[in-house]
RNA sequence: GUGGGCGUAGCUCAGCUGGUAGAGCACUCGGUUGUGGUCCGAGAUGUCGCGGGUUCGAGCCCCGUCGUUCACC
């Protein structure tokens, strides 16, 4: 470990891109692979901190672009950063704002799909017109969604947010595209976004030596590109190679909308051209099966609402798919969620219950959901740590693809 | 007792001057990947209180009847 109070070791031998690791912050240690709770607003929802560490979360990840509009960063700042503001006192990730640029735009209401074949070009056309922002060569303006005010963010901007909220890690701005804009479109997206790294490597460093009282925090660049392999290396050469005020990433996001049949593909593009001693976090991803292949391909940290958004509208993770439990049948199942899960949930409670809860429409439905969901993803990871230790990845992804049901094919 | 209103999906109700029934909720199910506790999508559901009549055709018009509710003796 350096002066900072920030560093990163690979502990396992090389088995091809996977590998297991640790990254040091000035709130801890993050063993890798690991998946990030996403907490957007300073919590993750419906779920005390407390709860989080106590199913295993060594990280949360907060989210720059809410925290600015509410309740400001000058208020986490003077709160003494984001961790101590929401009584988090582990590591905490932000993300840049830049994916708002995306779903606040063309990507408002669904038209972020992961499968390129549901596209239809007239509805990016038919939403343009209610987008909530606007992306130039300098920076992004967008109307609030909680009030409508409007707001411009910079690359300068976003950095100096992501430092008064003062999480253990921070991303550079960049500019997040769908799998629907044209190829000349995402060779635009990729400068600008490269041209943004470079000004937040400048401004981060700028109010690092400003802010010398204040934890070291780490700066992620991110990775665009889209689906096309040249796009993909050329980012991820430029961004790994990249120094600005003396300064480099200290580690790498891979951001952008994927498409789900060349995840792995593409994620080993760009992981075959950062930088090995650096950690990357795969950005938006946390469903089962796509973490066995972000793991393969060499990716270090995940981050994800889809465990707590899914959990809050009644679907819960088994090792053998993926099931809604208000449905009717689960009424009078007196057993745990998940047989073979540790979480408090299933210590504690059963299906029926989970269920009368949903149909109640209890809040602490959405609790225990997602106290079960975020459990067994972090799990599922822990294990998959494990298995790189052990040299032994292959044989669990294949003994658990066997079993696990993906979503629509689960039968009880 | 007299006069009026109302009886349509499990619930609350729409159905214009007659052309073989709809909505919301509920119900059954699917979806949600750097979070707008939302939202989207698919599906099932009816002797239109009952019995007659007029009409090519009645939820709608006419007669009777039952239920319910209000007003007035």
């Amino acid at each position: 470990m350096n002066s900072s109070g920030y560093s990163f070791e690979i502990t396992t031998s090389a088995q091809g891109l996977a590998r297991a690791g640790t990254i040091t912050t000035p709130h801890g240690p993050i063993q890798t692979p690991c998946f990030t709770p996403v907490g957007t607003k300073a919590t993750v929802k419906s779920v005390l901190p407390e709860s989080m560490k106590d199913l295993g979360a060594q990280v949360l990840l907060a989210n720059a672009y809410h925290l600015y509009l509410q309740p400001g960063a000058e208020i986490l700042d003077e709160a003494g950063g984001l961790g101590k503001f929401m009584n988090w006192s582990g590591p905490t990730i932000t993300d840049s704002g830049g994916f708002q640029v995306l779903s606040l735009g063309v990507g408002f209401k669904k038209i972020l799909a992961m499968d390129a074949k549901t596209f239809r070009s007239d509805d990016v056309i038919a939403h343009k017109k209610d987008r909530l922002a606007h992306v130039d060569q300098d920076g992004v303006t967008f109307k609030s969604h909680i009030d409508g005010s409007m707001h411009r963010f910079t690359p300068e901007v976003s950095m100096q947010v992501q430092h008064q909220i003062g999480a253990d890690i921070i991303f550079a701005f960049d500019e997040c595209t769908t799998l629907h804009n044209t190829r000349k479109y995402q060779e635009a997206a990729v400068e600008r976004t490269s041209a943004w790294a470079i000004r937040c490597l400048d401004e981060h460093k700028r109010l690092t030596d400003l802010r010398i009282e204040h934890p070291y925090q780490a700066l992620f660049g991110v990775i665009q590109g889209a689906q096309y392999e040249d796009l993909r290396r050329l980012a991820a050469k430029d961004l790994g190679a990249m120094i600005s005020s003396g300064i480099s990433f200290d580690g790498f996001g891979i951001g952008g909308a994927l498409d789900k049949g060349n995840l792995g593909t593409i994620i080993s593009w760009v992981n075959q051209e950062l930088p090995e001693d650096k950690p990357k976090h795969l950005l938006g991803i946390g469903a089962p099966e796509d973490l066995f292949v972000g793991v393969e391909n060499g990716v270090d940290m995940f981050d994800c609402v889809l465990p707590s958004r899914i959990a809050r509208t009644s679907a819960v993770y088994t090792m053998t798919g993926r099931f809604n439990v208000s449905n009717a049948p689960y009424r009078r199942q007196f057993v745990p969620i998940d047989e073979e899960c540790d979480c408090y949930t299933c210590m504690n409670y059963t299906r029926a219950y989970l269920h009368h809860l949903f149909r109640g429409k209890e809040i602490l439905a959405a609790t225990l959901a997602t106290i079960h969901n975020e459990r067994f993803i972090i799990r599922l990871v822990e294990k998959m740590r494990q298995a790189l230790i052990d040299g032994t990845f292959a044989d669990l992804k294949a003994d658990f693809m066997s079993r696990y049901a993906a979503p629509g094919e689960w039968k009880d």
